[in-house]
DNA sequence: CGGTTTTATAACCAGACAGTTTTCTACCGC
DNA sequence: GCGGTAGAAAACTGTCTGGTTATAAAACCG
């Protein structure tokens, strides 16, 4: 996976405004109008979270006489989630460590046993 | 999920210098001195770096001696991919529709079978 | 103690970013 | 062609970011 694309996702995630047009467009196609309308901003303002996000691939627009339909492209959300999923093991790992911490002291109590006390 | 725990976590993403952090901390822990050598810059640009890293509760540091070893917080990479698990029906619904579309100019040509056109 | 290593802090800079208002373009309906 | 609507583009602003250098703080070593 390119770096590039990877910044172009992440950076276009890491605002809300964004993510939440995203989450609208989860429910079809909506115009620039439609998406502007439950927020507090301008529509230029709008329209440049669309720039961004357009550009990131992670929606395309259409032509439908003066509206520029926008619609979810989930493709390169994808490829976020293939980034992270080499991390997967490693969250897992911890809920491991966790759990068996827990199993220690409910029971237990801690020993020395596999925790090197040199 | 809270968006500001969102909204830092994909900005600490964003940077392919905080990735390749995070991906050699799959290693196991490692020193400010450490994770700057692989890089062409400061010392105090990769700690700067940790430092959004360590604000987004990516990673945590510990104290041995003037050293502050630094190690991987998985945790919040699952909130984040929890967050793209929503969309993970586009992507495949996409790849469905790509696939049946193949799979008609391959063997069939287009016909109306299960295409709803009323 | 004095010197070295490791890291953090401060001050600064260029550029990107999020937002605004204003203006321009393109298309529709009449 | 004219007026209205949808959206983009331009110009400006304040703030955040990614980087630098120089300096300071903390802990070791001899």
């Amino acid at each position: 996976m390119a770096t590039d694309v990877l910044d172009a996702t992440f950076a276009a995630l890491a605002d809300p405004t964004r993510r939440a047009i995203l989450a609208r467009l989860r429910e079809g196609e909506a115009t620039v109008t439609e998406l502007a309308a439950p927020f507090a901003m301008s529509q230029p303002g709008i329209s440049k979270h669309l720039r961004v996000l357009e550009r990131a691939g992670l929606i395309s627009r259409g032509r439908d006489a003066q509206r520029r339909p926008c619609r979810l492209e989930a493709a390169r959300l994808r490829d976020a989630v293939d980034w992270l999923a080499d991390y997967r093991s490693y969250w897992e790992e911890s809920y491991q460590r966790l759990d068996a911490l827990l199993g220690e002291l409910d029971h237990d109590g801690p020993d020395a046993t596999e925790r090197g006390t040199p």
